[in-house]
DNA sequence: ATTGAAACTTGATCGTT
DNA sequence: AACGATCAAGTTTCAAT
């Protein structure tokens, strides 16, 4: 797992695909290489299947944490926090809502460190008032489309057809 | 948006792939109909770029919903409402954690029907015993894969270099 | 282990219905 | 709009380094 095999992964899971090709033209390095390190990367288990999902705990992200982060009722805070929330590195979701608490967001960390950090930003930021962090034991569902959490039939019945 | 096209975007996302070929095998519609499909998809804002990611809305899915669900403590009832949880039609995420709350539970729905027959679905499950559920304003932040909230500058002084 | 080039497989297009 | 046949593009393999 070096720099080279670092880059294959952070192309794939940017660009949502693993064709050669188009990692190629993201990395710079060649099309040929790049099959080589996939398949050596699958034999490892450290890509799990042909999808492309990665196995995170083989690249040392192994703690999911949900925090609720709450602000400061203030004209354009709200959008503000959150835009300052989604880029501290390591979140993958902010989401928004009304309510006791402002904001949940959903990060993947690689030890207590990142943890200690990833709230501290939170509390640096401008407004915030409070914060609430849990740790993640398992996770019993993780679709990443939403649309597979439903039949093709159950689709149809909802979606009023347009001809 | 009839049926072929809900049987494509459930093969997309279930495959995730826009490959044709694939999307045959799963539906048996033929590769050049679905090519033909997924380009008027595309020209109509369904599908939005050339990573297959779907516009949830277009579909009616407009509605994201966060809920806090807890759980009497016996042995094996948490994997058992864990699991239970994660099989209602439209359920995403299950997310178990030690704590005041048990399950944090995400999920997409078409309406306020959908939401009332969720939380009545919730709170059916043997062993549940507080649910408390709410609206999702803006999703502020959504990657879909972990790995692409961090640089792979950041990704390697995270993993220990394994020669 | 890397890579340029050849061989092959798949996706995109075309023409007919 | 659907789809079988054709063409173009991509992926996989291979041989040399």
């Amino acid at each position: 797992m070096d720099k080279k095999d670092l880059q294959i992964l952070s192309a794939i899971s940017e660009l949502g695909t693993g064709s050669p090709e188009r990692i190629q033209e993201k990395t710079d390095i060649p099309k040929s290489t790049v099959h080589y390190r996939i398949t050596k990367l699958q034999e490892a288990g450290v890509i799990e299947d042909d999808l492309y999902s990665i196995d995170l705990s083989s690249i040392g992200l192994e703690i999911t944490l949900i925090s609720e982060v709450s602000a400061e009722y203030e004209e354009g805070y709200h959008t503000e926090v959150g835009d300052e929330l989604s880029q501290i590195e390591g979140v993958n979701k902010v989401y928004f809502m009304m309510g006791d608490t402002d904001f949940v967001v959903i990060s993947k960390l690689a030890d207590r460190n990142m943890v200690e950090e990833l709230i501290a930003d939170f509390e640096e930021i401008d407004g915030v008032n409070r914060t609430n962090s849990q740790f993640v034991i398992t996770t019993v569902k993780d679709t990443t489309n939403p649309i597979a959490a439903y039949s093709s039939e159950a689709l149809t019945s909802m979606v009023s057809e347009t001809e």
